[in-house]
DNA sequence: CATGAATGAGTATTCATTCAT
DNA sequence: TATGAATGAATACTCATTCAT
């Protein structure tokens, strides 16, 4: 005799469940290397449950995207919106974000990484990075005006500048060199970026003061 | 009695045939959608010789990437190496060879941008780009230290800066909006470009004078 | 709090309601091509309650014939029972309610040429008329006989033509070629019909004056 | 150590295999019933060989329909077009052609029979009997025409008719109860029947004399 | 060098039906 | 009566790759 246990669970709570072994395959073999077959044996349900929660193996895409979207992007709106402080002092705070709070459900910013990574998720990571793009450059560009009135920044392109620094995020762990190894070369590259950085926005030489940041960003992605 | 016709080529001749097609495909219908059924069917021959000349579909990305970047960093290296120019003017050298001579079989820097442009081919972008830029690198690096060299750049990170600006280059066409319509437009933006450009380098203001040759590739790129 | 409603109704009422549903939709679609979602989603209610009125979607469909069977051939015995009028008279009026009344649900011969003309629906076609015609068969016999007596017929396999005559009304939208167009076809075809119709009933050439009928009929199938 | 044996068979002859294997088994299950697994199993080929012959499932009913109607319209064509006899003896000749030579690879009349039968093939019956009606009715008409030069028949609607006709023999097996059991039934409807087509063509009663055939028909349909 | 028939694992998706609540 | 989450078998179709000729 065999019992089947039919499993009922509060919809949303099913659907997180999907969406985040979906995200996992996503992470671990690609978007297209993962079966919807994949997906539902990770969590333990019949096909059929994938499709009445999804329409289409894509629209799980847009749901973990969106899931990234609107954390990221909310917490940027409030830095950007609500706190008495100055330009540079933003852009610590949003750093600051990324870096410590990032981490959705404990995973980290290891996990949207992940998700970048892999060149099989090329079509993925393009689709994501031009929505946060276009989400969070008006953001950018208001704390480069921010920084313009208060004589921390200087110029007359913050709109081409911001999207050119978000450009330059996005496509970090793509095609640079990713330090690995001795400290040193960690400090050169941070000291490097945080010049580059400052001459794009016409920034004091040191006034902007982001190695540390980038040290802490450095530890988490080389620790993979 | 029938004659079965079967055409028997040089062997280069016969790979640089299926290369071709299938880069035309690829550019068409994005690498993914084309099947090694539709590039034999383009070229005209079996199947099998398919499988005679490369040893699996992806091995044939390879080779167009190979082709390109071969193309690409000949021309370069002539002008880093064997030019008697200052940094500036060979910079302004390589933009043109980009934008005259980059006609492979007359169809230009179009070509390469078709390759490039649609999402469905990100994998090979990012494949090509990442490669691409390996080999460019080096004679971005010594360009700047001629430069620094030569008073018209300044910066302690010529290597960090090279592969920024190269990542810059590489996925302009991806992440910006594209300028489309009145020309003042482009002329801000490519303003902007110029102005950031030289402030990553360390570059007088107005020194590199790349106007003219943004606006070329915005003719060639807005002609599409 | 949230308050869900239930709506609980008469179990003949729901009954008939999903009928109703699912016969427009098999109008719309076709059998095969409607699924049990799409039946409850018109109704409004959970997919549950079909299966708790329906052993199986086929059950359904034998519920819609049951229902065409009996209206059909409920005014048919009438006629034929009741009334007190020659063979001839009684087609005729038998062709009249087909035409006039035929409006179960207002919607008229329409609906049920609609259930019956896409090819979608041969199966169930197919099935309805061997069972309608297996009704109204006896009547039809009853009609012939009445008419031999009367010597407005003359034929001794009642029973033979009566099929066979039902079989041609019932294959008719299928087989032949509608007439659309010019008005002198449709009178060809009709006058051809009766001829044939008179042939095989042993009828005196132009006794049965069917053609007004068979106007109507054109008329109404046309306007489609 | 396993061996697996491919073996290559001339492609006309495959496509043939494939054609018949698939026919048995739309006879059997029925083509809804009938999955391409099934077919390639029957074969014992490679699925994928399926698809490298027919483009899709649908794509083999055309080939099954295009069998019959070729060789069914090629024998009327010949009877027609060639035969120095009357109308009469050429009905004759049909008749003898469908009962003694259908057999199409020994299976005779069954064969076809079988593919129509099915409540679950209606939709294939449908299209057939539509494509094979339109092929053979202007043979009918002709017939007809011939018989009424003849005197033998006598109609004014000959197009009309020959579809009547073609119609009612196409659907004989659909709505009909087949007479089984004592052969004195089976001989009343043969009369009946004959006595119907001959009023239809206007012909003498007991001029057609086609009693013998629809006995052999009978014979072959009730030995299912 | 060249052919093209043959392979078969793999994919997304549908849908009638069940059943715990 | 009513809900709707859960099931899972079934299906058509694709395509990179192989290999006998």
């Amino acid at each position: 005799m065999i019992f089947i246990v039919r499993i009922i669970k509060d919809p949303e709570e099913r659907k997180e469940e999907i969406i985040n072994a979906a995200e996992e395959l996503f992470i671990a073999k690609g978007y297209e290397n993962t079966s919807v077959n994949d997906i539902v044996a990770k969590v333990g349900v019949a096909k059929g449950l994938f499709y009445y929660y999804f329409k289409a193996k894509e629209e799980i895409l847009n749901a973990i995207s969106q899931k990234y979207i609107q954390y990221i992007t909310g917490k940027i709106k409030k830095i950007v919106e609500n706190e008495e402080a100055n330009a540079i002092e933003k852009i610590h705070r949003i750093l600051e974000t990324i870096i410590n709070q990032f981490g959705l459900q404990g995973k980290g910013i290891k996990r949207l990484a992940g998700l970048f990574n892999r060149e099989k998720n090329m079509a993925i990571h393009s689709r994501l990075a031009t929505k946060m793009a276009a989400e969070i450059s008006p953001y950018f560009v208001s704390i480069i005006k921010q920084g313009v009135r208060e004589n921390l920044f200087k110029t007359e392109h913050p709109e081409f500048i911001a999207d050119t620094l978000l450009m330059w995020a996005v496509s970090l762990h793509n095609t640079i060199k990713i330090p690995i190894g001795s400290g040193s070369e960690i400090k050169l590259a941070a000291q490097a970026a945080e010049e580059m950085i400052e001459r794009i926005l016409g920034a004091k030489p040191g006034s902007l003061n982001l190695l540390k940041y980038f040290k802490s960003i450095s530890d988490e992605l080389s620790s993979f």
